[in-house]
DNA sequence: TTGAAAGCGCTACCAG
DNA sequence: CTGGTAGCGCTTTCAA
């Protein structure tokens, strides 16, 4: 015979002698009960065990106080670090975070059903590309939406990212700076805005800074992809300055330029995104730009608050500048 | 005016024309509907935008369907590798996450209380450090524990490892056959029950082979703390063989190595534990032991399974044995 | 195969 | 301040 799970508050109230009403109350933070019966309660309510259930008041409420995080590539550090802050500033709300890790856009369509079943209050998505489907799925689903680093029109859904743009024309800025002729630039998947966006921004400050358009090679967001990348970027070509789409690809890319007998920066200057924190390590000593992953969070979670409460609060975009880490991939 | 979140089965099933009961049970799995009632319900439920809440069931099951994953320190990719694993596989299993990041046992105590709330299935936590009265409070709640790379006892609290003391001996072999001399060690912190084991292996490792007890290095699980240690080791005396609680751990070490003119292998031969990516990366080539991720949490969901339907099930504890993934750092 | 009705554990609103 | 009562939206008997 299974034992119950769960001690009530009828159980509780049994024991104590008051009413289930007198129990709840006691639980309850503003409620009115005499020193008295609460003391008799929480007597009762320690020898059973007693922990009012959440469930019955999300019934009440249709609001479970479960955030949504949607991630994809979680061996990503940057990502890493976006769960670490968003989940502890969630956790001073009150809420917990229901993880929902997604390797497609299929698995994302299949999972959404079930993120509604669970009435969540919010959906942030971290993925490095969303969808136009996916974030309809999500919309459909009449829950809040904030997108990081993916820029997407919908009913409900909003996004915060980083200046890609203005951090591309800075990375192009920088490595005017140092003398470049042969500019290049590694991107993320074709899908990615991120990437594109980033690309646009360099493409921009190269040519304010008078310098020929950078020859483009495609990559996974990936270590390996950087690392392969480069490769084939130097096989159509000189290079001596390379913008990376992230940090992870651009950390890929200097090991394949060691390994290829070039020197970094004397030969070739490197910028990555995200500054994650293998970028300050002493092997790579990687400029990148750091996203200000608090700020990112913040603005998501202003911007899930505004759509909460306004009717129809949607298509919002924040833009948070990037700050310029610079270190020795870049110092010449 | 604030619309009515959800669409309820009662408004389904006035639309439908049939009864709540009706629509219950077309999205109830094995139910007895006629194929005529089935298309009308799904016909209404569609042009609603209707999905059962999966609340009610809780209420009436206790049983949520979410599974409550405690981490600290996901900057760790190892651990991230351990979230990305888990979560697939239980999501197969039709289960949910519900994601806790702790820093401290005074977050995870506080947060302990929540989980109860939630009426969570089962909890896994992946914390390096597992302390005696964080394990009681969750013990307390009465949901199945289980705890990576930390061997608890206490009832409903089970735990899953990689051999620890196998790699720790393993370890000794592999340096041994380097020629080694000097045999050193970089713990993690004092109370992480993963380090001292692996330590407890190193050193019978070396007894075995008639090598000199190592000298030994406190450090944070982390890049920094890796190279803090090295470097107080090196001023205490001579180093040939270093052996690191882990992988982030040995990075900060080799850098820190390097940065003072020690050359790795020819100098000082280097061994992680949990095969990150980074570990592999052109500029460490790190040996290492992979945990064997995946043999990992198979064991701790088959241990979940158990300890919920048995009655008593608790104090198990399960043993996977690393993998070696030799490398550069010890090639000599 | 169907509909009516009970009830999961709580909160909120009553009257007392 | 207290206890009784009515639901929240489902699943699950139980009759029909």
């Amino acid at each position: 015979m299974v034992s119950k799970r769960y001690p009530t508050s009828i159980e509780v109230a049994r024991l104590a002698g008051v009413s289930q009403s007198a129990v709840s109350r006691t639980f309850t933070p503003g409620a009115s009960v005499s020193a008295r019966t609460r003391d008799k309660v929480l007597a009762a309510a320690e020898t059973l065990g007693f922990r009012p259930s959440l469930i019955p008041k999300i019934m009440l409420t249709d609001r479970s106080g479960l955030v949504a995080l949607v991630v994809g590539g979680l061996e990503n550090a940057f990502y890493a670090r976006v769960v670490q802050i968003l989940s502890s500033r969630l956790r001073e709300a009150g809420n917990q975070i229901l993880l929902v890790p997604v390797d497609s856009d299929y698995t994302l369509d299949a999972v959404a059903a079930r993120l509604t079943q669970y009435r969540v209050d919010a959906i942030v998505s971290a993925l490095a590309v969303l969808s136009r489907d996916a974030a309809e799925t999500l919309s459909a689903s009449r829950i809040p939406v904030v997108s990081f680093n993916t820029p997407v029109t919908a009913a409900r859904v909003g996004s915060v990212s980083s200046d890609n743009v203005l951090g591309g024309r800075q990375a192009a800025a920088l490595l005017h700076a140092t003398g470049l002729r042969h500019p290049a630039f590694i991107a993320g998947p074709a899908d990615s805005p991120a990437s594109t966006e980033r690309l646009s921004g360099f493409r921009h400050g190269l040519r304010e800074a008078g310098l020929p358009a950078p020859r483009v090679a495609g990559a996974a967001y990936t270590y390996e992809g950087g690392a392969e990348a480069a490769t084939r970027l130097y096989a159509e070509g000189p290079v001596d300055g390379l913008f990376c789409a992230n940090d992870l690809c651009a950390l890929g890319t200097m090991d394949a330029l060691r390994r290829a007998g070039r020197r970094i920066p004397e030969d070739v200057r490197v910028i990555g995104y995200d500054d994650i924190p293998a970028a300050a390590w002493g092997g790579y000593d990687l400029t990148s730009f750091d996203q200000d992953v608090p700020a990112l969070v913040e603005a998501a979670l202003a911007m899930i608050a505004r759509m909460s409460t306004e009717d129809a609060a949607d298509g919002e975009r924040v833009l948070i500048p990037p700050r310029l880490m610079e270190r020795g991939s870049t110092r010449v």
